[in-house]
DNA sequence: ATATATAGTTCCATATTATGGATCTAAAAC
DNA sequence: GTTTTAGATCCATAATATGGAACTATATAT
């Protein structure tokens, strides 16, 4: 008997471990990975998250993940729906969000701008923020218009590059560094039916040519979006503002009204935000 | 040769495993760990919090936390003020907290009730919430006497007890339990100034015979506050409103006048919750 | 209704991770 | 200046977290 032998799976698994060599950080694997899931639990949005979603999101196997959110639960970081079965952000992470919003919610500083165009055009104005290479839906106003694209909730995560905003977000970054991200995103971007990084890279470059940002994809179908970015003094792209509606009020003069009303509200914006206040 | 043998260092240290029991959960210390950083920022309030407080209040050695806190700077999740070198929540965890926000935001309930009682008032009024043995400020609303006592920021946690909304959270249930809590808390309870878990026992029985929590102790000193829970349709406390102001205008028979405003607030938002809409 | 596939969960040997004592550096306090 | 306290780093190894295997529950196809 070889005591080397004894079964050695786990020997030859670990094939590529440390594929993602954790955050730079050592001796916290799995506090990077639960960030990782809290994270993978936004992309999905309302509807919450099943086990194999993040799994696959993150790259885990499913023991793994399954046993991190447990605890997760027990913290009262994550919820978990006793009929679905989906995992859902947990008390915790709210009022945890509440002590940490004095220094990062930009509500008071965009909601005035976010109102007037949500009701100057009747649509549906988002604000959205980017956060490492995910852009996050920060608010959201409805217009009067009586059919109304909710495509996208408040708090939902998406690769940069995906919808009016994510676009707004990458069209003024130079090429070289578009090109690092929506590669970097690529294998996240496909996930979004028919879209792919190459398409996202046209879009961008449309956006680019037209002086605004603009989703006809129809990720959700039937619906178009406009977008800008705003910049900090410093010339870097940190918030976008958006307007969807269905594709029918969406005709080539409408888009040209709604992005110069889109662009006099962002430099107002940026003339307000001095150096101090905006976000890196 | 024997293969049990073989270095023997791992297997005769498995005495006493487990020696803290994490959250219930196996195989997840350091997240459980990261977590109670995570809460344990939030106890200083907008002050942030230095790494020996962070370590004290967890329990634990000085090169965990620090490594622990790196990995969650790393993750977005905490700040690091550069010149005081203090640990604020970051980012990631206001992000996320917007994705948790639809189903644990009680603003839109409580906001009206807490606006009346500024302004009939002129004081400064607290919601608090329950959040296993902590109670969380959720909102703050100042009323317009020109001396505002905001002893209190949203987001902060403080140990069940402490405060007039700690003390209201406590004051209807059985003093069995109330002991409990109040014992579990103790350490921390001796965290504030010269209270001790004897004289918060003390305080919520006074409250009790008077019929509202009332936290003369000075926390801040000149300053005073009331309190009452409010109470789930199965007779569960799970928030409480407060009212703050200084010493002078807490007179008793004021004291009476602002329980009586805070009951008839109350009574009306207990009507208000219905069974699902109210927290566990 | 039955078979099949997919998702969720539990178990556990052990490889890998995270721990904390010791140590060093930096910043207050005296 | 000296002392004290806080913050950061190192690293041997104790203890944790991992994931393959196996099982159960649920959804989907036949």
């Amino acid at each position: 008997m070889d005591l080397k032998q004894a079964r050695g799976s786990r020997r030859t698994a670990s094939k590529k471990r440390n594929k993602h060599p954790a955050n730079g950080v050592t001796g916290a694997q799995s506090i990077h990975r639960a960030a990782g899931l809290l994270r993978a639990i936004t992309f999905r949005g309302r509807d919450g998250a099943r086990l194999v979603d993040v799994a696959r999101q993150c790259g885990l196997e499913r023991p793994t993940v399954h046993r991190i959110l447990k605890c997760l639960v027990a913290e009262g970081m994550v919820t978990q729906d006793p009929g679905t079965r989906r995992y859902f952000l947990g008390h915790l992470v709210f009022e945890l969000g509440l002590a940490a919003a004095p220094q990062f919610n930009m509500q008071q500083l965009f909601e005035p701008a976010l109102l007037r165009l949500a009701e100057r055009t009747g649509d549906t104005v988002y604000l959205s923020m980017r956060s490492g290479l995910d852009c996050v839906c920060m608010d959201r106003k409805e217009g009067a218009f009586p059919i109304k694209t909710l495509t996208l909730d408040v708090g939902t995560r998406r690769p940069l590059g995906v919808g009016a905003g994510g676009i707004a977000l990458l069209m003024t970054l130079a090429d070289e560094e578009v090109r690092e991200i929506v590669a970097a995103n690529a294998w996240r971007i496909a996930g979004y039916g028919s879209l792919r990084a190459p398409v996202v890279l046209d879009l961008i470059k449309r956006s680019q040519a037209l002086g605004f940002a603009l989703n006809d994809r129809q990720l959700t179908p039937g619906a178009i979006s406009v977008g800008l970015p705003v910049m900090n003094p410093y010339g870097a792209p940190y918030a976008a503002i958006g307007i969807g509606a269905i594709a029918s009020r969406m005709s080539a003069e409408r888009l040209q009204q709604l992005a110069a009303l889109l662009k006099s509200e962002v430099r107002a914006l940026e003339r307000v935000v001095v150096a101090g206040k905006a976000r890196a």
